[in-house]
DNA sequence: TGCATATATGCCTATATGATCATGTATGCG
DNA sequence: CGCATACATGATCATATAGGCATATATGCA
């Protein structure tokens, strides 16, 4: 890995280092949604979903069309899942040692 | 994925967000190494590689043992490198998807 | 055209983070 | 014990980033 891509992946990875945007990301696992639609669903501030959204579009996380006035979000691919179910899966088996650690 | 895990999975994503990690976690990817073979092959200055490797391990992606007046280091397991390869895919896709722009 | 709604963007501030320097700690050896 | 080597940690500074507010842009409709 050269430098150059060392630095595209750690971009990509830190887009998905923010609880909000995973809190976005994870919404947009059910369906498409409208920016109102994470608004809502998330409590975050609309500029602030927004400016996430923007990053997570950018590093190619999410795909978006308008219809209308409102413009509508879903996940790009499958690889997101993908990556937060590794990490996911890592923290239980985390979960696990440690239960492991205090009964056995 | 609650407000906790969501927390934990950013901050374990986050922890793979700097290029001075991912430089470490490469170089690991060809065997144990020292803290003093991880400056050299990094230029990092080992203070900075020090803390580097106390948040990897913290989060569970290095294991290091202790052998004499050495410190050495692993990648805890496989996740890392799938993680990393994923995005890399992303990357290549991305790329791939550019080049056809231009030709096509 | 003028207005309302939906979304994006610029500015500002608080906080987090990384790099460096200096120092602390641990191990080995004379 | 005293010293050298390897590593860790604390302090400091510069920079990056998230959030909020205000505002700009875009679309639809009367």
């Amino acid at each position: 890995m050269g430098p150059e891509l060392i630095r595209l992946v750690a971009a990509r990875f830190r887009a998905l280092s923010d609880p909000a945007r995973l809190q976005l990301l994870n919404v947009l696992r059910d369906g498409e949604a409208t920016v109102s639609d994470l608004v809502e669903a998330t409590g975050l501030g609309q500029a602030n979903v927004s400016k996430h959204l923007a990053l997570l579009h950018q590093l190619g996380f999410v795909r978006r069309r308008r219809e209308g006035i409102y413009i509508w979000y879903q996940l790009a691919d499958r690889d997101v899942l993908r990556l937060c179910d590794l990490m996911c899966g890592r923290i239980e088996a985390e979960a696990a040692a440690r239960g492991r650690l205090f009964s056995g």
